[in-house]
DNA sequence: GACATTACTGACCATACGGTCAAGGTTTTT
DNA sequence: AAAAACCTTGACCGTATGGTCAGTAATGTC
């Protein structure tokens, strides 16, 4: 089969160029072909021998080194959930919130562009009711939301935003912006564009900043539109 | 097994209180078990019994009412589509754009209360990159973007709303409102709510309507938080 | 009340699934 | 250079999957 010989491919690869000389380098490969099947198709619809197959490596090589499919799905859960909401982490009260929530957007979106398979995986597992995610959600996730929130409050009470639900300002934000990976093929389709280019990108992200920036009662720092 | 002797009481209540006269009514049945299946797994992940257990029918029934289960998936599809985007169709330049927009967002988010499946079954099709919609997407949904963005574009050259990019807006107040039906776990879990409730319903209806009209330079009717 | 039509179902089939294993390589360590 | 550790693989296993089928019951119609 041809996946043999793609294997023994990447295996001369391997060592002519010595591209993947970390001892977790294959891992990593294969992760990255787990993630994009379990985005496309979740954790049931997800097949054992595709993730193989996308790694161009014989079926059993993927148990090896993940000894089940739960596994490996926890796996690639657990490496798209540490770089989430990093562009947010740092703000405080003394931020600017204009340039605080346009850096989040922007982050966000571009995740969206660069990472699709990252935020529709995340949506599989909230949509199936986030089965290996509960206790994330109840823990770290909500003191996340609660701490980012308390933030958000503290620019209101400082006369510096309007009055908004906080949690509900950084759901529309999640929302809006990883929209743009979940619903890719109808967001192109219906912009009639061909693919999720920079100039898409910065259309979708200077839409999204003024819009987001002025329903929280601020104007952006140069732009008018 | 329990499935058998629970289509047995459904036969004997069809007889004794003929709740299921209509012709078409064991399909309509089915449809609803295979909606919440297909919707939770997707196409892929769904499974033919666990309809069948939903339905409390045996398997082989759900084969005599859809002869695949890629013509049961399309029968729910089909049904779904139908009634996605009814409280702005009616829409035109005559209309009041706050009341329009603020009756689109009510009816989107009362969608995702009442019937999140449907919109899970949606943003599963997405994800999966639309590969029974695609033609949908090009056609009759692409023609209603550019319709109601058309009346968008009315309103801001009347001066009746503020300069934003018609289709985005669509996209965004789509994703922010479906969200709390794909995303319902994780809503709730950072809201530290138990359910999807009325009281949520119009806290965050209320939230939406104001954030949105804002964006677009509207103040809505009565309220000001 | 016969007869065609529609609806239902237990038992079954071929295939695909997640996962295993023994055997053989390759690399690293000593 | 030998041993230990690591990695790769074809062949295989038990089970679950979508789907079928022959046979049975209910229903409608004249």
């Amino acid at each position: 089969m041809k996946i043999i010989s793609a294997s023994r491919i990447i295996h001369m690869v391997n060592k002519t160029h010595r591209e993947l000389p970390a001892p977790g380098s294959i891992k990593a490969h294969i992760l990255v072909a787990a993630k994009a099947e379990f985005a496309q198709y979740g954790f049931e619809g997800a097949r054992m021998q595709r993730v193989a197959d996308r790694a161009a490596l014989p079926k059993p090589n993927i148990h090896y080194h993940f000894k089940s499919k739960q596994q490996l799905y926890l796996a690639v859960l657990e490496r798209i959930i540490e770089s989430w909401n990093l562009a947010f982490d740092q703000v405080s009260e003394a931020s600017d919130p204009a340039e605080a929530l346009e850096a989040f957007i922007r982050q966000k979106l571009r995740q969206a562009q660069q990472d699709p398979a990252a935020s529709r995986l995340f949506a599989n597992e909230m949509i199936q009711g986030a089965p290996n995610l509960k206790h994330y959600l109840n823990t770290s996730m909500r003191a996340w939301v609660q701490d980012r929130a308390k933030v958000i409050k503290q620019w209101m009470q400082a006369g510096k935003i309007q009055n908004v639900d906080p949690e509900r300002l950084i759901f529309l934000i999640w929302s809006a912006t990883q929209h743009y990976a979940d619903f890719q093929v109808q967001a192109l389709s219906l912009l009639n564009r061909a693919e999720f280019d920079d100039p898409v990108l910065t259309e979708t992200a200077d839409f999204l900043v003024t819009f987001i920036l002025r329903g929280c009662g601020l104007a952006p720092s140069s732009r008018t539109t």
